[in-house]
RNA sequence: GCGCCCGUAGCUCAGUGGAUAGAGCGUCGGCCUCCGGAGCCGAAAGCGUAGGUUCAAUUCCUAUCGGGCGUACCA
């Protein structure tokens, strides 16, 4: 991914010195000073360590095999024929196992925070995606419950990529995929059923594999008060399917109503019962039949999987003449690319990982590429409470909605601690933690700073300061902690563009926390307000910025940016 | 058994094959006559184990141990 990258001062940079490396390379083996085949890829990175440079390259060691020399050797060569003037380079050293250390000529890092006040609310975007279409689908929960603590996290990392996607320059959509048809449904409406005739006081057994939670008994409730006692006389199949209808409509709008409160909105959703409907369930079943995917056995029709190195087959459709979840899910992906996406994420829960491999070869199958379905798993949300693990289940109700979570954690914390976990770390949820120290959680961290800056703005206001982009005297900026802070707003670009390509929205939540720290140091080191006038001017330029980053990243990631606390 | 994911500080977790592996919480010690102390500075403490590839491995490969998940005519 080293070639995605903003076209930002620092991309620029980077790309000159790419060049200027690659030319030296050239000279030298046009001296005979170096003999080598091809030029391997390198790096042109900002180091970690401000002691190491402004920017810093590997070439030297990547070279190394190619040219039958030392990488500190190969250095040294390079480094002479380097046209460091041209280059806007002061300085060159070479340092530990090889790297060619470059320090630029003054005042980049000014350059850097002009840019980012001048691209206000547009620093952070770039076109690496080219307005590719690109859909994002997550949570995707039956319709049957609640949304719980791991829906909650999908929620999070799903919402947060697609906006990610969208900053990066891809067209993107997220999207709902409504489980509304299949065998859960017909238990669904069994349950509904039951809960009617029990609550009418008809004695009868809930199924057992039903669902047991309360909150189907509220519906039902709601129905019966809008309805009454009429259905008791009418045969089962007729009565069930419009209490599924009912129930349905009201739990998927309270799905709606969580995801919307918890800051989640989605341009599509997309029932799965439209599928049966329309013949494309049964189409695609045809097609892969014609083109000889498919064979009977016991009854059922089969997908040939091994063909696609899967271990086993698969049924598409049953015994019974009933489709499969798997047939179903082979036309809707089938669907989505039908609609213009060129790539598709879904994110799952780690539970449906058996799921991956056969829909990456069923989309095969039916003529797109694998790659074009990437599945994003996340491992489980694990919930301790007075120390012990909380098992949840639907069945027997005992789970932690996100209405829950978000009122008793907030909706900033529980979508910052989601989001700066990686999606394929288990996570250990303390709930007792993060209902009583919600202030440890560094979301804190990260919104006291632009909080701070908010503070100070306001008092800077009140002594009559405000900058002008073309007067302000950025030169004045020479602190390492101010420098350095600089150095950490330019990265946002960049930034964004890896959390995207690399479906790691993580990644802004760790890099926010550095902005944040990187702003608190200065802080204890520089006064603002109450400096030298042009001080002062330049100094809020450089907070305005770091608030400005700081605001778009949390939106990024779906929290606010509060100015006071 | 087989497949996928994960083992990093006391705990919860970051970490694009590179230089001295980071943060929060916890522990210990400093810092407000000064823009918000929800902050800053410092200390102790870590890549499960064993091989391999590489100039260079926490990162890639293999084996092994430990945990999670899956292995349905469920979704």
């Amino acid at each position: 991914m080293k070639d995605s990258q903003a076209s930002t001062i620092i991309g620029n940079i980077k790309n000159t010195l790419r060049q200027a490396i690659t030319a030296a390379f050239e000279q030298v083996r046009a001296n005979d000073q170096l003999t080598y085949e091809a030029m391997a890829d390198f790096l042109v990175e900002v180091p970690r360590e401000a002691a190491h440079g402004d920017f810093s390259t590997n070439a030297a060691m990547m070279m190394a095999k190619a040219c039958h020399k030392p990488p500190r050797v190969i250095a040294e060569i390079i480094t002479a024929a380097i046209d460091q003037k041209s280059a806007g380079v002061s300085s060159i050293e070479i340092a530990g196992p090889g790297f060619i250390n470059f320090r630029m000529q003054t005042d980049w890092l000014n350059k850097c925070l002009t840019e980012i006040i001048a691209a206000g609310e547009n620093f952070g975007r770039s076109q690496i995606g080219k307005g590719h279409k690109i859909q994002v689908e997550f949570v995707s929960a039956n319709p049957t419950g609640e949304l719980h603590m791991g829906n909650a996290r999908g929620a999070a990392i799903g919402d947060s990529l697609a906006t990610l996607l969208d900053m990066a320059g891809f067209s993107v959509e997220r999207e709902f995929y409504i489980n509304d048809a299949g065998n859960q449904i017909e238990k669904f409406a069994l349950s509904l059923e039951a809960r009617y005739l029990q609550l009418l006081g008809k004695n009868v057994d809930f199924p057992e594999d039903g669902y047991h939670s309360n909150d189907i008994i509220r519906v039902m409730e709601q129905f019966i008060s809008e309805n009454g006692d009429k259905y008791l006389s009418y045969e089962p199949e007729i009565r069930k399917p419009i209490f599924a209808e009912y129930a349905l409509a009201r739990k998927i709008a309270d799905i709606k109503q969580a995801l919307a409160d918890f800051g989640v909105k989605y341009d599509v959703w997309f029932s799965e019962r439209t599928l049966h409907e329309s013949g494309a369930v049964a189409n695609i079943v045809k097609y892969l039949q014609d083109q000889g995917w498919v064979y009977s056995k016991d009854g059922a029709l089969w997908l040939d999987c091994q063909r696609f190195g899967e271990e086993k087959d698969e049924v598409l459709v049953r015994a019974n003449g009933i489709p499969t979840y798997f047939a179903a899910d082979i036309a809707y992906h089938q669907n989505k690319f039908q609609r213009g996406f060129e790539t598709v994420i879904d994110i799952w829960g780690a539970d449906h990982h058996g799921h991956v491999a056969r829909m990456k070869g069923a989309m095969e199958a039916i003529g797109y590429q694998s790659k074009q379905l990437e599945v994003l798993l996340m491992q489980f949300v694990r919930l301790y409470q007075n120390g012990e693990i909380l098992k949840m289940s639907k069945r027997t109700g005992t789970y932690v909605t996100l209405n829950e979570l978000v009122e008793d954690v907030g909706r900033d914390a529980a979508r910052f601690f989601f989001v700066m976990r990686s999606a394929d770390s288990l996570i250990d949820f303390d709930l007792d933690l993060a209902k009583s120290q919600t202030a440890d959680n560094p979301v804190y961290y990260v919104q006291y700073a632009h909080a701070r800056i908010c503070s100070i703005l306001a008092n800077a206001a009140t002594a009559d300061l405000s900058p002008q982009a073309d007067t302000t005297k950025l030169s004045l900026i020479t602190e390492p902690s101010e420098l350095s802070l600089i150095r950490k707003l330019a990265d946002y670009p960049d930034e964004v563009i890896f959390a995207a390509v690399n479906r790691e929205p993580q990644r802004i939540a760790t890099y926010l926390q550095e902005v944040a720290a990187a702003f608190h140091n200065f802080y204890a080191h520089c006064r603002v307000v109450g400096e030298e006038h042009d001080l002062s001017l330049a100094r809020l330029s450089l907070i305005q910025a770091t608030a400005q980053i700081i605001k778009s990243g949390l939106k990024a990631i779906g929290v606010s940016a509060p100015e006071k606390m």
